[in-house]
DNA sequence: GTTCTAACA
DNA sequence: TGTTAGGA
């Protein structure tokens, strides 16, 4: 069952394919990599090899990107992503399928934009929950 | 031919 | 972000 999964986080595609896929520039696929949006892996020639997982995340952003969003607003959605896959992990081992980070992505993406679609870069602020 | 990093008219 | 230089 975690076999998908295994081939979606095979990083064989070159960034030629993914501009194909995602219609993204490599300027922006590499410099979103550099923001730490994502962490393709590198062959023995430096060559970045991205995985399906990868795409699917550039595509998402992509996504982000079409409502209006800066880097800085998507690299925070993406920090929460990330402590969600750490709080996971150290809770219950739980391995945290491409579902999962859709739905996350997908919560703070309808949130965020319906909150404030607008133009103001002000966030609603962090979670009040976390003491 | 493709991709990489760094830099800027 | 685009684009280009200079390498690999």
């Amino acid at each position: 069952m975690m076999e998908k999964q295994l081939q979606r986080s095979r990083a064989v595609l070159p960034i030629g394919t993914v501009m194909k896929l995602t219609t993204l520039s490599a300027r922006q696929i590499r410099y979103y990599e550099t923001q730490g949006l994502i962490k393709p892996a590198r062959n023995e020639g430096n060559r970045r090899q991205f995985s399906l997982i990868d795409v699917d995340r550039l595509l998402d952003i992509k996504g982000y990107l079409d409502e209006g969003f800066n880097m800085t607003e998507i690299k925070r959605v993406y920090e929460k992503q990330a402590k969600h896959q750490q709080k996971e992990h150290k809770a219950l081992e739980k391995p945290v399928t491409d579902e999962d980070v859709r739905q996350v992505l997908q919560h703070e993406f309808l949130s965020i934009a319906g909150l404030n679609h607008g133009s103001e870069p002000s966030f609603p602020s962090d979670d009040l929950s976390k003491k």
